[in-house]
DNA sequence: CTGAAACATGAATCAGTATTCATGTTTGAC
DNA sequence: GTCAAACATGAATACTGATTCATGTTTCAG
């Protein structure tokens, strides 16, 4: 993983739904923060507003004070997502000069952020089927930063010359498969293993 | 991609809805088959029984004759993209010898599948909320077989020593990112160019 | 203090759709 | 040819759950 963009604190969100005071503001919070638990863990469909205010614990009522629809609730959570794994690793790799380095540190991050943020880690797969569009967007905006990384390395002379664009994909094609690892699959392997591995297979290859 | 073990036709389905007769069997298939595009395209919760059954030209009972439940459809078909998947694989690679070879070979027959049956592949994606357990079935079967091959490989010198655990899942990960590139981002970039460029990853790494 | 805007409630609405079923039609073994 | 088993139909059932709404309660600017 490597050093994606900054960005700023992002966009108003669609409609007329902003809470005004902070009472409002911290009902709205409470109830992304439930929609966050129960559609991680149950999934989109079977996570019901019900589920959710009850979770929350406001009314069922409430939720359309903050959210015109369930699907609302959901693209924001993918947009959150984006911009809490981006500032993570931006920040993990800040320091960094050298491409491998950063890359390192940057898996490690990552890996360290979906562990502890697994219904997150669920909420953009699942985007994919549920919003199509925030799916796209969030790997996009990352591939770009990403692959933007690797065309300053190669300019650098920090990584040899590839294809950047292919190898950015492949490169998020391994950090998502060891975040799955670890949410999905429950693996017991510590992270430090996993990026020592991985790490290992980025830098050298597994030629002999 | 690498050599998974063969398989058998594998098991009878489940419950009591084997067809008896050549009609029963076609409109099975006829069944499958639309459910297959259906579900892919739309997804499952919004691929009703209406839909599948007026795309397969039959009445909304009769899916019921063939298939107990939406999910029971489902689950068939993330099975059938599994025999499918490895089958074209371990066909692409048997006369390989060089693992590494057999990696590029595996590679490309894996996204020139997956170029051929998009729906399949995103079937398989969902699946990780619809029926979770055929999911993790898919990539435990995949990554069992992957592991076997790099272990061999490693013992005969093919590649270098490494966790081939890890490197099992890394490189499946590579795998599929660029078959969601090619289905879900519509990459027009070829085959060829992908499997190049991730082929000298997967050997070589990125260090200068 | 006060009243209008914000916020909260939870029961009622309303639509979609998986599944069942009573009723035909077709097939193939004998 | 015949008839029981298979297969097919599509309307009816049954339930779930998103969204709305009429009715209170709380907040806070002035």
């Amino acid at each position: 993983m490597g050093k994606p963009a900054a960005e700023a604190q992002t966009a108003q969100k669609s409609a007329s739904n902003q809470p005004k005071t902070a009472r409002g503001e911290a009902t709205r919070k409470a109830i992304l923060t439930a929609a966050e638990r129960v559609i991680g863990e149950k999934g989109y469909n079977d996570a019901s507003i019900g589920h959710i205010t009850s979770e929350a614990g406001v009314a069922q009522g409430t939720f359309y004070i903050y959210f015109t629809t369930k699907e609302q609730v959901f693209s924001e959570l993918v947009l959150e997502m984006g911009r809490l794994v981006r500032h993570t690793i931006a920040e993990a790799t800040q320091d960094i000069d050298n491409r491998l380095e950063a890359e390192e540190a940057g898996l490690r991050a990552f890996l360290e952020f979906v562990q502890a943020h697994p219904d997150l880690y669920r909420i953009v797969q699942e985007a994919l089927f549920v919003d199509p569009a925030a799916y796209e967007e969030y790997y996009r905006t990352f591939a770009e930063g990403y692959r933007s990384g690797l065309v300053a390395a190669e300019a650098a002379g920090q990584i040899s010359k590839g294809d950047t664009e292919t190898r950015a994909w492949a490169l998020m094609g391994i950090a998502r498969a060891l975040g799955e690892q670890l949410v999905v699959f429950k693996s017991e392997k510590p992270i430090a293993d996993l990026v020592a591995s991985a790490y290992d297979l980025i830098a050298n290859g597994i030629k002999p």
